[in-house]
RNA sequence: GGUCAGGUAGCUCAGUUGGUACGAGCGUCCGCCUGAAAAGCGGAAGGUCGGCGGUUCGACCCCGCCCCUGACCA
């Protein structure tokens, strides 16, 4: 029976890293990372990686692979997420995916496949959708593929894009497949629940830390000098989106002081909480630990051995 | 002490020449999510319109008094 993915999910702030470290340390696993914004090298303070030095020796995978102005894509992840997996697998010890980008642990685990992508015609019906507005698009959309232009609001640009993208693409309708929760591989998934007010409370902290430990000079750096949009930071797609980024690149071209771009992130990170826990809870798989005190690693343990994940 | 402006949803503010608040943005709650996903999108719940009296068939909108806030004058 191959070794089983064990995924540690849930909100940021809910203690996803150290429980991970723990997990590993005690069945002797690799950890890889399933957080969009950690596969960034160089965005480390704001996407609260784990230094090298509080990684205990564990290995890590799939931290520092793009440079910032690089698109992130789910495809290329789930490729070499899939491939890491699989070697940890061969020498016999437990992979344990921690992350918080949903889309991403799914496209690990379960039956999920992407059509291919074209940056020209993609550009083209950006360039559409910014002069004709997405409700036009759409329904060029309900005319090629009644379904998928059902499942997607008329109001939803980025979405209708994409599906108009690859229906030009593959000649085959897009067709919004309903989640099906399929696994390719055996896994378990462990959620971390922490109450609101308490979320809330940590990501406040969280955040100012990060202020504290200079996410403001990172930002800059990766932003590189004279503010020029066509390099750095600013010319990542995704990267200069994330948040914490997104707020102090703000700051630095002067739309708003610092201490805005700091309440900002707060609240945008707040936001972002609240959908990462709209994604896991419509996963019946996971199993959700509270993680109000301490970190569950017992209890993480014995839900393992009860899913057959870990031998006793 | 006086003058002026203002007190409408948790917050910032629209609005009605008097006829049951079409309120908006943000926040909150809920949901969607297939190559940007820390992105993108949607739905819902919230208001005795500062208090008390008066005028009126009817007042959040008119009148009086009071309370609170801000500015200015003393």
């Amino acid at each position: 029976m191959p070794q089983p993915v064990i995924a540690v999910v849930g909100p940021t702030a809910a203690g996803k890293s150290e429980l991970s470290l723990r997990l590993a340390e005690a069945l002797d696993g690799e950890v890889i990372n399933a957080d969009s914004m950690q596969l960034y090298r160089g965005m480390d303070i704001g996407t609260g990686k784990l230094p090298l030095a509080e990684r205990r020796g564990i290995p890590h995978h799939l931290l520092d692979i793009w440079d910032v102005t690089e698109p992130a894509s789910v495809s290329e992840y789930q490729r070499l997420a899939r491939a890491v997996v699989a070697d940890i697998a061969d020498r016999g010890r437990p992979p344990v995916l921690v992350g918080g980008s949903g889309l991403y642990v799914r496209a690990v685990i379960d039956n999920l496949e992407f059509p291919g992508t074209d940056p020209a015609l993609r550009e083209k019906l950006e360039g559409e959708l910014a002069v004709v507005g997405p409700a036009v698009l759409h329904a060029r959309l309900a005319a090629a593929d009644p379904a998928a232009a059902a499942g997607i609001l008329p109001s939803n640009g980025r979405r209708i894009v994409r599906a108009l993208e690859v229906i030009e693409l593959s000649g085959r309708p897009f067709s919004a497949t309903l989640p099906d929760y399929t696994s390719v591989l055996p896994a378990v998934q462990i959620g971390l629940d922490v109450p609101r007010p308490e979320l809330d409370r940590r990501i406040a902290a969280r955040v100012r830390q990060m202020w504290a430990d200079g996410l403001v000079d990172e930002v800059r750096s990766l932003a590189g000098g004279g503010g020029d949009p066509g390099s750095g930071l600013r010319a990542g797609r995704t990267a200069s989106r994330a948040l914490g980024y997104a707020q102090v690149l703000r700051f630095l071209d002067g739309e708003c002081t610092e201490l805005q771009a700091e309440q900002d992130t707060v609240q945008a990170t707040r936001r972002f909480a609240r959908r990462q826990e709209s994604w896991f809870r419509r996963d019946p798989r996971v199993r959700w630990l509270s993680a109000a005190e301490p970190v569950p690693t017992d209890l993480a343990l014995t839900v393992l051995r009860e899913c057959g994940a870990v031998a006793d």
